[in-house]
DNA sequence: GATGAATGAGGATTCATTCAT
DNA sequence: AATGAATGAATCCTCATTCAT
């Protein structure tokens, strides 16, 4: 039975702070304009003290991408590793909806990392979307889902569009809707929308179009 | 039958020229990422001299913006006065996917432009993203879309998402699939995909989820 | 009798319009404050233009300053070879008075160009001041005025100084006094005071101080 | 018995030294003719570098402003208060003019911010021009001065176009006297003339003019 | 004579970074 | 671990000037 969880030093304390608001500052203005000053000021610091804790301004940027992404990138290897059943796509989509829900930011960090094609843009593909599609694939393949099997990327790369497009748009569905896409109720509306469209998608229809 | 096309002052097609590095360069680095001298190499003149055709980078950032954004708004509106028959939204879809083929830049600028929240979101969400919902929504209410009313809006944003987002996610499916997104074939495919996927959504299915 | 003036050529218009307009930014933002795109709008033309009629900003400022100290210097020849009366310095300083109600801007350009040490400083102390003071000098001497000769020359600054002053300082008059010591009134006013002051100056007092 | 002063701290010795050149530079050359590179090599600094002391060029030109007149406005208090007493003007005169004996860049730099119609322009009126007129009106009016009374505030104006002057037009009588104003033998000696001027203007003469 | 377009030089200011304290 | 001060490089932009039209 584990103890409490000793306090992290101080150090450690101010280091998360700092990834916090740099995460928030680089999603919403981009890593050219956000600036340390900025970050530090944020974070209720000197730009000069940001260097005791990270090596520079690239350096910052990669960490918080990290922090960032290992979460996903563990979520989706358990998913890998569990066993394939019919609902496993509605279950994968419901917690990862659930896991950026406490971190819109990341979504946001990641279509802008793949916009202007930082360095960290070829371990994404690698660690996160080639094994999204692999077993994406492979998971259509054992449903007989109504797509051609070349159509099977292009299935899978939707349902990352509509996860995180659900994010990056969400300032502008804000304004057309009235509405916060980021508030609980309508996260939890799309979660449902977006499990409804899994069964509709892998279901056999009994025409198939084209 | 029209004459010749009396061809454009030199200062236009320079202001032309303009736009169209400005462009790329904007959605390529994003507004903070691009320096006015970045854009003034790409066109072959000075910084300087930019001067004489936009009053600053920002207004030049607008002008980007403006003339992307103009073909896309009047495409919108001659199709919310078209017939609305059973395929419409196919019809919209190819069209759209056809436009942006030869403008790939445009889903970057504005996803960007959202992301970072400029001063157009206002202006998108207007003229853009809410003509699209209103209608929208008024063609699945014809067409008794399998979807709950309150879920209409949803489907018009994951059309949104599904198309900006082939875009935007672009290099990482080409990192990830070997293959190029926005090269003609997949292009087409993904038109193709969209257009089943368009049939699929607006059919009635014999038994309703949830 | 000489027939009407001969309209002069256009060019000579827009040649004084320019030194016109010129002349009042200068006085007022002086010659580093104000810019060729700034003197052009005024003038209803573009910086480009300006180079039509002058070499330059510098030789703009030079001729501005040329026009307007020509008349003073003028005034100051007629006067030293003018019968000297006892009223000749009320007369003098009346005339200038005048002659800088028309002009108000040429004291704030000689003041500027004094304290910023341009080049024509040298010129003006040449042709204008050094004139001035053995002109008032040897009037003095015939007056028997109540000072030391070695304070002649200090009184002649002192008109300098009264009359100059009057325009260089009226901005901060007209605040604290709430009346703009340029309007007629108190111009007027102002002439009759030096005249005053002048007859007080040259008068033999009873006693001498010091 | 007052102890040793507290060195100041090299922060404070820098930024003194900052308004130390850039004083003398705004009253050599203006504002807009002094550029931030000029003060900041005047100081040993690089450009850069004077930004971590004042906010701007704006600030740092208000900063010299402030640090120049408070010495101004806090004599002209001092004396408000005193005893008026018959030689009051020239005590105070004498006082002035030893207060910008050492600090002789004082009064071009209020006459440039005069001329240019700078935002101090309205304090200066406020807090050091008022208070002198009504000091000296309400003294006038005690001594039965040889003016109407409504010419008491142009013999106030007087005597700052007098002292203001003597700084002011300092270079083109250096020109043409061959001698500098700004000497201590000619600062002395203007002194004693104002003085010796002080009393000719407060006494009364026998017959009025006008 | 007027102008739009182009440009090199320089303007103020910000930036990421370093270092002594 | 935090900071104030310093700085070279780069930012956007303005300037005076030129030249073809």
């Amino acid at each position: 039975m584990p103890g409490p969880v000793p306090a992290p030093p101080p150090s450690q304390q101010t280091r998360e702070r700092i990834l916090d608001v740099a995460e928030a500052l680089f999603a919403a203005h981009g890593f050219a304009g956000t600036s340390m000053r900025d970050i530090a000021g944020a974070a209720d610091l000197t730009a000069a003290s940001l260097y005791n804790h990270f090596d520079g301004k690239e350096a910052l940027y990669t960490a918080v991408l990290e922090r960032g992404i290992r979460p996903l990138v563990r979520l989706m290897q358990s998913h890998a590793t569990a066993e394939p059943g019919a609902d496993a796509a509605a279950a994968l989509v419901a917690e990862v909806m659930e896991h950026l829900r406490t971190r819109p930011h990341l979504p946001r960090l990641i279509q802008l990392e793949v916009l202007t094609g930082g360095e960290l843009l070829a371990r994404l593909a690698r660690d996160w979307v080639r094994p999204l599609l692999e077993y994406g694939v492979a998971e259509m393949k054992r449903e007989a889902a109504p797509w051609d099997p070349d159509e099977y990327p292009l299935v899978i790369a939707a349902w990352i569009h509509l996860v995180i497009g659900h994010f990056t748009m969400a300032p502008i569905f804000r304004e057309a809707l009235d509405e916060d896409p980021l508030a609980p109720r309508l996260l939890e509306k799309q979660t449902r929308f977006l499990q409804k469209l899994a069964r509709l998608l892998s279901s056999s229809p009994r025409r198939r179009a084209k």
